[in-house]
DNA sequence: TGTACATCAGTGAACGCGCGTTCACTGATGTAC
DNA sequence: TGTACATCAGTGAACGCGCGTTCACTGATGTAC
């Protein structure tokens, strides 16, 4: 009777209401290993210097439990690319369905990147700095990624009537000026030093998105005058 | 006499013609650090990544003996920063001093750069690891050089008579979508596969300088048709 | 020129540290009866 | 419902390793006389 009590003074009875199952437990665990790994790379951190026991430390449990979850640092880093561009896309669809207003798109589509980047911050902070971080594997994996949505802005700008004519590798050159110009922006933003609520100061924000909008609109100006080769 | 001939035996005699003085041995060692650190990074790891002892070992010395040269290795990367910018400057004189021809600036500066960066490799491929990759001495060392070399390609750009009537902060703009599209290349290049001769496939080459050709003259096309504001 | 001493680049050994990985274990949750 | 056993997420200790840094040392080069 005795050990009994001491038993379920020591662990929640089955009939608990905020007991979990396994499955939850486990499944808290796995977040906490992956939220862990985000946080240190926010704070500045490359992908690499990350290491497998500051992330256990981080996620509040031991060394070894690690591997109950992920088999290396490559497969929980390849899980965290997965959800920063399913993130990512996300916002895309979004803007696609939304349609494409012909006036102001640049500026409108600038301000919702600028502004979805502030809010998944950790996400964007993972594909920007795993992009160019020494990590092979993550590395192409961000990169067939960033080719991915590129390829896909093609696609989207092939809708526009004044590139209509043009060929598919042009699309892609076009789409490829404009990824790369957003991802340094993007870079920016996320170097800038952030105030207690997590965000930058807003002009700063602001005058990154300003220059931005100019880089997208230039390249558009020249479009109607570019003649277009396979 | 016989303990006088052992050490002359053991070491260059005073009059030995390929002996070195104490400055050119130091010298020599400091070249074989920096060497090391260049080759190290050339094989694809990242500056925090290429470790003091991995450095010391592959210029064939003893951990300690690093001491003797650089306190840190924050300060040997801040020499070889120092030393690839140098590079890269000396490459913009002269295309510089060459003079500007109306006609297909564009195309040849992209071979000229994309020729430089193959011949100089090591310092191009420093450069675009420690612009991103964690350390952030290093990184902000490369970005300010950045900064200044695109602060001087708008002085450039203010010469041309299309570009006379824009704004300083215009000419940056543009200045800085130039140079942020050519490090993308820059860096694709590096990332190619290399011969035994240490220079990648020409048709990969030609292909990325083709790519680097267009976005570059995009945006230029857009110039008589932008509206420069401050 | 020869000798005696100073300088100093490089050596080799040692240190404490955080790392990734392993393994026998514990004890709560899950399941079969 | 209650009991006996199985599962398995997480523990804690241990391991060997490469790391940066230190230090007394060696011996060749440099210098003063």
């Amino acid at each position: 009777m005795s050990v009994n009590r001491r038993t379920h003074s020591r662990s929640r009875s089955r009939s608990d209401p905020h007991r979990r199952t396994q499955a939850e437990r486990r499944e808290h665990t796995r977040r906490a290993l992956l939220d862990a790994t985000l946080k240190l790379m926010d704070r500045g951190e490359s992908f690499e210097a990350v290491s497998l026991r500051s992330v256990a430390r981080a996620a509040g449990v031991v060394p070894g439990a690690f591997y109950r979850h992920f088999s290396s640092m490559d497969e929980l880093g390849l899980a965290l690319v997965d959800e920063s561009f399913r993130t990512l896309r996300a916002l895309l669809r979004e803007a696609r369905v939304a349609g494409l207003p012909p006036r102001h798109v640049i500026r409108r589509s600038v301000d919702v990147l600028v502004e979805q980047v502030l809010v998944n911050r950790q996400h964007f902070a993972l594909i920007a700095r795993a992009r160019t971080s020494g990590n092979g594997v993550l590395r192409h994996a961000v990169n067939n990624e960033i080719r991915l949505v590129t390829s896909e802005l093609a696609t989207d700008l092939a809708r526009f009537p004044v590139l209509r004519e043009w060929s598919t590798d042009d699309l892609n050159m076009l789409a490829g000026l404009l990824v790369n110009t957003m991802i340094l922006h993007v870079a920016e933003l996320l170097d800038l030093p952030v105030d207690n609520g997590g965000r930058p100061p807003a002009e700063a924000v602001a005058e990154i998105a300003r220059i931005a909008e100019k880089q997208l609109r230039l390249p558009m100006l020249g479009v109607p005058h570019w003649r277009s080769t396979p």
